[in-house]
DNA sequence: TGCCTATAGGTGCAACTTGCATATATCATC
DNA sequence: GATGATATATGCAAGTTGCACCTATAGGCA
């Protein structure tokens, strides 16, 4: 049990007490879709990833199998060999039972994020509405301050 | 700009590419609030931000400070000091014409994201519904895999 | 045979982020 | 002069991540 405040433990919202890294929301795509398919490879995977990616960043193969491979310890999925076929033997992943809860409680957070966000953009669209707000196109529509890793080194 | 591959710079979506840490979503609200109230002291943002955050997750100060601080040095605030009153001294913090454009960028990141929360979250409970699917009420509702650092260095 | 490409899953590491503890300083109150 | 509230920071261990690189299988093809 975290030390920290958690809201939920006592009034009822989804708890996000332990959401550090968001892992840019593969887990619960990847919990989602092996749900879907019954049971999947990871580099399968990637490619369906991509369709329900929630940001337009691109999703680093690693990530991926490393977020597999942590959701397999955490007891989400299991994965066996599969050497069926040909080419390099590939892992077949499964949805554990407590992967199916813990996807649950993703979508319980995630609906709670989504509104959340949206009301924000909502309100902030409200005030900034008005002739002279409007802001000019921008060619390079990047809200984030840090510039990414190869900018920083090469400058 | 990054090497890697931006659906934006050629289709029309926000750009994530520079998204690696989210910062808990505090910078937009930061920015948000900003120009909600012309000024502000970084004390008075804290109590602020928790009204607008996206998550439970409690917001360290110290992450509001250090994200202060990088939004000022990516000149999207402006700081200066204020002795007047009591009490140690305080910055009073101002948006700058780029933390408007900034801000402007996040909520059009948000309102991509959070649609495609709420797409996300709609199609997996289709799929989820059904009388023998639901999960039991679980008394610690924590979607994440990991557990909390004081979780970890105790057990 | 050697070489290239696609598939599949991974590791190593520097750079970065973050939670928590702690430091500094002012002022009010007891 | 101790305590507590206000206000702004810093230090550090632990964790995450982007990118480069590695291993291995199999098919094509010269």
């Amino acid at each position: 049990m975290p030390t920290r405040t958690c809201l939920r433990h006592g009034n009822g919202h989804p708890c996000t007490c332990a959401m550090g890294n968001l892992y840019r929301f593969v887990e619960p795509v990847l919990l989602f879709l092996l749900k879907q398919k019954g049971q999947a490879h990871g580099y399968e995977l990637a490619t369906d990833l991509r369709k329900y990616a929630f940001t337009d960043a691109e999703i680093e193969v690693s990530a991926l199998y490393r977020t597999l491979r942590q959701l397999e310890q955490n007891d989400c999925v299991t994965s066996e060999w599969d050497v069926e076929g040909s080419g390099p033997a590939r892992r077949l992943y499964k949805l554990t039972s407590h992967g199916k809860e813990h996807l649950e409680e993703w979508i319980t957070v995630l609906a709670h994020m989504s509104e959340s966000m949206s009301r924000f953009v909502r309100e902030a669209r409200s005030r900034t509405s008005g002739p002279d707000s409007k802001v000019g196109a921008t060619r390079s529509l990047r809200p984030f301050a840090g510039r990414t890793r190869a900018e920083r080194t090469a400058g």
